[in-house]
DNA sequence: ATCGGCTCGCGCAA
DNA sequence: TGCGCGAAGCCGAT
């Protein structure tokens, strides 16, 4: 299968309109203009087609868990978006939805002077309703393309159960994604006409009766605090999640954490990786999240650094962790993550639609859960466990690392997750309320990647381990005590526990 | 400090 | 049909 083909989907499969006066690319989730092989698809239409390209980026803010926090961020990113397509010379209009228009009516209308429509392929949350909605509404033709991760989702025929599964298919196929993969550059030396002049640009916008949004207000929201708060407090979305204090949404930040990562890091990973007081790892997941980065890019990068070539690859698919690449143990197991277990998240979601509930588990699992559902536990509420009050000093500053940072250290992720499993009422709420409580603080929410951490909490890609207790049956069981004899926590709870509460300023 | 047992389903070799 | 092996753990024995 040609590689251009296996990331391709045709979503309206009406004839090109050839009365069209663009190629529209409606930019929901890989929000940047490098290593886009939609953006590529999109201007490999536009030239065939002998039409400008007009890249449009929204954001809704008509979904449960737009906030402030994530308005700001995806903003951030808008500003360098709109830079990057300046100095390409391409049409490009940040859009985030107000009360006054909604984004199908503004799709709708775009769509009916274009050729063809180009949307992000993606398996969850927002984007994929709006791609669903898209092909429900439009007449327009429409292909959905899919820049999630390294491997294409139409590689797979069902959702891997085991990451030792999906390694297989990596190891097997990565090579062709390597070799001849989406260009970093997909609008280096393309056609002038892809561009569109200011006289037509202006009486074409007339005729579409649309502006995007005012880019005096996007500076604003970028700045954050007060001017932020300000600009966005008009906007129906949740005020309480505010902004991510020393945090900057976009490419250009997303590439500066890539730099410190693979000069400074990357070397000690393996060591460090685990280490919630002085942490090796990328950071990069909220930036991966929106599409600031494209997860190809960073593979790219790190087999630059070590100056990898195929030849040092196994020829043997053996599904193994270490040794395939042929490279030392830190850069194989990072790759092992931003390869096998990112995509394994997209992979699952794209063949499983019930990726968030409690029934996307294995049946041993759901068993096993079931079974000891009655047990007698501890337990606190929601609101209880969302402001951080338990008696667990861990746990409490793992959940204010989350509403304060939008993350969660890696490894006090799953402990996060055991504990609610441990204090909720039963198996399927505890899946709900780690849910729920991701989706809403976390800047990766809401992405499969969160999905694959919260429900491995409860068996998902995981086997049966250790003897059979309370609650967690044969679920995999992680204890506070155990976490704090085994890492160095001191610098992370002077940082996110309690008794440093008087930190927190404005 | 290190080691084995706990436990189960997948993919492949036979 | 059997075998090897697996995201991150825990516990008790040495």
């Amino acid at each position: 299968m040609k590689f251009e083909d296996s990331r391709i989907r045709i979503l309206v499969d009406t004839p090109l309109n050839k009365s069209g006066e663009f190629v529209l690319y409606w930019m929901t989730a890989q929000r940047r203009s490098t290593w886009n092989p939609a953006l590529q698809h999109a201007a490999d239409l536009a030239e065939m087609l002998n039409r400008p390209l007009l890249v449009v980026e929204p954001f809704s803010s008509d979904y449960s868990f737009a906030s402030d926090r994530l308005v700001t961020f995806v903003v951030q990113g808008m500003l360098d978006n709109r830079k990057s397509f300046e100095e390409l010379g391409i049409r490009y209009i940040p859009w985030v939805e107000t009360h006054q228009e909604r984004g199908a009516g503004l799709l709708r209308r775009m769509a009916s002077k274009s050729c063809v429509v180009v949307i992000d392929d993606f398996p969850c949350g927002h984007p994929r309703f709006v791609l669903e909605r898209a092909q429900k509404i439009l007449d327009t033709r429409l292909h959905a393309v899919d820049g999630c991760g390294v491997i294409p989702m139409s590689w797979t025929d069902k959702a891997p159960p085991l990451a030792h599964t999906f390694r297989r298919v990596v190891q097997r196929r990565i090579l062709d994604v390597i070799l001849d993969g989406p260009k970093e550059n997909p609008l280096e030396s393309r056609s002038s006409v892809l561009s569109i002049p200011d006289n037509q640009y202006e009486s074409l916008m007339e005729s579409l009766d649309f502006e995007g949004t005012p880019l005096e207000w996007l500076w604003r929201v970028a700045e954050g605090g007060i001017t932020g708060k300000e600009a966005l407090n008009p906007l129906p979305i949740d005020h309480d999640v505010f902004p991510v204090v020393n945090c900057r949404g976009g490419s250009v930040e997303a590439n500066r954490l890539l730099e410190v990562f693979i000069n400074k890091k990357l070397a000690h990973y393996s060591d460090g990786r685990n280490n919630p007081s002085n942490c090796t790892t990328s950071r990069l997941s909220p930036w991966l999240h929106f599409g600031h980065i494209s997860a190809l890019e960073v593979v790219h990068r790190v087999l630059e650094k070590y100056r990898w070539d195929p030849s040092m690859s196994s020829e043997k698919v053996s599904g193994s962790r270490h040794g395939w690449w042929g490279l030392d143990e830190a850069p194989e197991s990072f790759l092992d993550q931003i390869i096998t277990w990112r995509d394994l998240g997209f992979h699952f979601a794209y063949h499983r639609p019930d990726y968030a509930s409690f029934e996307s588990i294995p049946e041993w699992a759901q068993m096993t859960l079931i079974n000891h559902a009655n047990d007698p536990r501890p337990s606190y509420s929601f609101q209880e466990l969302e402001e951080a009050e338990t008696h667990d000093e861990i746990w409490n500053a793992a959940q204010r690392e989350l509403k304060e940072t939008g993350v969660i250290h890696n490894y006090l992720r799953m402990l996060w997750g055991k504990r609610i499993l441990e204090w909720a009422p039963d198996p399927v709420t505890a899946s709900k309320w780690m849910v729920d409580l991701n989706d809403r603080w976390a800047l990766d929410g809401r992405d499969p990647n969160s999905y694959t951490g919260i429900f491995w909490v409860l068996g998902r890609h995981d086997r049966a381990w250790g003897p059979e207790r309370p609650v967690f049956g044969k679920v995999r069981f992680m204890s506070s005590a155990n976490t704090a004899r085994k890492l160095d926590l001191s610098g992370y709870l002077s940082q996110f526990g309690s008794d440093t509460s008087d930190r927190i300023e404005g």
